[in-house]
DNA sequence: TGGGAGTCAATACT
DNA sequence: AGTATTGACTCCCA
């Protein structure tokens, strides 16, 4: 039966059997094609769908804004918009997107010869999948598909900038700027706000979010900058610091109770990586409030943690005597530039970006269900205290062939597995132990630690140290930020070495090469790279299919994921920019993919058993061992007339009121909560599919599908 | 507290 | 036996 139930897509929509609309274009054929090709050919004259570029340091997948494919677009006249518009793509859809693009902020183009980042406007679509055989490498697609792409800028370089520059904390923090840097860097980043506001600021989720929302004028303030503080030093921190300081795992409560646990203020606990008991701490301490002109009284009530929680007078905690500012209001102030506006170096910036850009971003830290070997690794440093650009650290071990003429610099080892700190579920009703609980936290660390197991290479006491030393860098003013980033090389120095970093991955054990391999696939892209997420899937899903790669294991081994959800993530990728907490698995991919194929092949080597990718759920599982295990309602097999009915309602109301859906499964006689879900999954079902369908490469696909079906086969 | 995002994983399909 | 589909779930955020 077919159900054209979603017209709006139907001038080209395909609907599956099921009534669905898999692919609305139809494209499968086109991209399945067998001579998708491994190779670029970009000198035909014929559009053809560009394949990832054989680039000699990737296997030529998909880095954008750095150089090449843009590079062939613009000189081929092919990326302005008039040849865009007026080009092979004409029809409206086009138009509109153009359009929607041109509406759109600025975009970064690779190799846009403006070397202005403010300045490079949107002269092109973000997906420049027109014409042109090396096309579909994204530029800055986020930018270009973001809401609001003003607001993503990159802010590693700079902070790598103001790392050198030993400058004291200012006196004056302009909180608006700091707050809207700190939003663009949690969007960027995918941070989970929570965490943020755990981890940095040792506050509740509300407390970030005010600030973030409400940001008070310094001048304004009299208690609560050491929030701002805070912020400011984990923004100016290097990236890998930054990472690094959300990654650290808090020790577990063993208080699991759902009710909020009151903590007396005068009294309150210290945050969990907090030791106090160093005078080193007292000093940097003392030196923060003579730096900055806080009082002990002051800092006495800020460092007052607040215990986990969602009150919102949380707020108030915090910064009792708040001036009362109008909630929103600081636009009207006339805050001077801070440092931390960006612009100031925006050069700096650039240059970076186009060198591979010193940070990474950050991939898919939140969602818990997978993700505990999406690591970031501990950078290594460079002898003089600077960051090691982590892109340039990821080692390529066995990759000679992609040392040679590599223009990043490879060091011998790279990707440091640090098994320190895997977060793990926070549980709800947490606290902050005091210092009384430092013994017990680190019998409970312990424990967590050898569940966590096997390959650990931290200690519970190396994890407090890295927790005293983040809250040394978040609490310290900037001045001595670096002493103790020096410092922190011996910390991590030790930690640096990659099980397999002297020999390749085959003569390692097992283990060893497993974690070696894990922290390849884990590793984070280059910042500000969009990966072509189309591209990437089908390259794939050819690469598994030439070499005989199950799927079944390949999702397991190099995605950690189910196959269903490889399958689905494969065939119907979402454009990188509608990705949110979700890159993490394209990024293993991505880097499974640019793996030299000895290294691909022995990942995926059936024979080979590795263990299992971590989960995360074990934090769960553990915690809840002794509940009984929810158990997950049996499937539901609509009969077709109820699906048809529901596909019906859905076209009508997409989005039906509790009332009204209990009145449809009465109706149908469905459990409501199969009508629930049945909305929630076509809802979102179907907005992948616009999200899919909005993206240019699909018109282009449409394009080529409609004018040369096969011609270039 | 409801909705979106990301998944798992049962099971339909090839 | 491997892959695609899709109902159910979990986690987060607003």
């Amino acid at each position: 039966m077919y159900q054209d139930w979603r017209e709006e897509d139907s001038e080209a929509a395909m609907t599956s059997s099921s009534g669905y609309p898999r692919d609305s274009f139809g494209t499968d054929a086109l991209w399945d094609t067998e001579n998708f090709g491994m190779t670029p050919t970009s000198s035909s004259g014929i559009p053809q769908v560009s394949i990832p570029v054989q680039y000699p340091n990737n296997n030529g997948l998909l880095y954008q804004s750095q150089h090449g494919p843009w590079s062939a677009q613009t000189n081929n006249g092919m990326m302005d918009k008039d040849n865009y518009s007026n080009g092979n793509l004409e029809n409206m859809v086009e138009k509109e997107h153009y359009e929607e693009m041109e509406r759109a902020e600025p975009v970064v183009y690779a190799n846009d010869e403006n070397t202005n980042l403010l300045e490079a406007k949107s002269s092109v679509p973000a997906y420049q999948s027109t014409s042109g055989s090396n096309n579909f490498w994204n530029s800055n697609s986020y930018k270009a598909w973001n809401d609001n792409p003003t607001t993503l800028k990159s802010t590693e370089p700079m902070d790598n900038y103001m790392h050198l520059l030993d400058t004291p904390l200012p006196n004056y923090i302009d909180t608006k700027e700091l707050c809207e840097k700190l939003t663009r860097e949690i969007h960027n980043y995918n941070i989970f706000r929570q965490e943020f506001a755990k981890k940095v600021l040792n506050k509740g989720p509300q407390v970030l979010r005010n600030i973030l929302k409400y940001p008070k004028p310094w001048n304004e303030i009299r208690y609560g900058r050491l929030n701002y503080i805070r912020i400011y030093n984990w923004l100016n921190l290097p990236l890998e610091k930054r990472l690094g300081i959300l990654d650290t795992e808090l020790p577990e409560k063993k208080c699991e109770t759902s009710e909020t646990l009151k903590v007396d203020p005068l009294n309150a606990p210290l945050p969990e990586y907090v030791n106090l008991d160093t005078n080193q701490r007292t000093e940097r301490v003392t030196q923060e409030l003579n730096t900055n002109k806080i009082s002990w009284g002051e800092f006495a009530k800020n460092q007052q943690p607040i215990q986990e929680s969602r009150d919102v007078n949380d707020e108030y905690n915090d910064q009792p005597l708040q001036i009362s500012t109008n909630i929103g209001s600081s636009d009207d102030l006339d805050i001077p530039d801070s440092l931390l506006n960006s612009s100031y170096c925006d050069d700096y910036q650039y240059e970076n970006q186009l060198l591979h850009s010193n940070t990474m971003y950050n991939q898919q830290r939140n969602s818990d269900t997978e993700d505990s070997n999406d690591q970031y690794s501990n950078q290594p440093h460079s002898s003089n205290g600077k960051p090691i650009d982590p892109y340039r650290q990821r080692s390529f071990q066995n990759g000679a062939n992609f040392n040679g003429n590599s223009e990043r610099h490879q060091s011998s080892h790279s990707v440091n597995f640090d098994k320190m700190a895997r977060r793990r579920q926070t549980s709800p009703g947490m606290r902050s132990p005091s210092l009384d609980d430092v013994t017990y936290l680190d019998e409970s660390y312990r424990e967590i630690s050898d569940e966590e197991s096997s390959q650990s290479t931290s200690s519970s006491s190396a994890d407090f140290k890295a927790v005293e030393y983040y809250e040394e860098l978040l609490a310290a003013p900037r001045k001595i930020i670096d002493e103790a980033y020096r410092k922190s090389k011996a910390f991590h120095g030790t930690q640096a070495t990659s099980p397999s970093d002297s020999q390749a991955s085959s003569s390692t054990s097992d283990t060893e090469a497993f974690e070696y391999y894990e922290g390849l696939l884990a590793a984070p892209l280059p910042y500000d790279t969009a990966l072509d997420t189309k591209i990437l899937g089908d390259s794939i899903l050819q690469e598994l299919e030439t070499k005989k790669i199950p799927q079944t294991i390949f999702a397991r081994r190099v995605a950690n994921r189910a196959q269903g959800t490889v399958s689905e993530l494969l065939r119907n990728p979402k454009p990188w920019d509608c990705v949110k907490s979700g890159r993490g698995v394209y990024v293993r991919l991505f880097n499974w993919y640019q793996l030299p194929v000895e290294q691909r092949m022995e990942i995926v080597d059936k024979k080979i058993n590795w263990p299992v990718p971590e989960k995360k759920k074990s934090a769960d599982k553990r915690r809840s061992a002794t509940e009984a295990p929810a158990k997950k309602k049996p499937r539901t097999e609509f009969h077709p007339v109820q699906k048809t009915a529901l596909n019906i309602i859905f076209k009508e109301n997409p989005m039906p009121s509790a009332d009204v859906m209990a009145h449809i499964a009465q109706t149908l006689e469905l459990d409501i909560r199969a009508v629930a879900n049945f909305f929630q999954n076509t809802r979102k079902r179907t907005n992948d599919q616009m999200k899919r369908n909005r993206h240019p490469q699909n018109d282009y696909e449409d394009y080529q599908k409609e004018n040369q079906q096969g011609d270039y086969y």
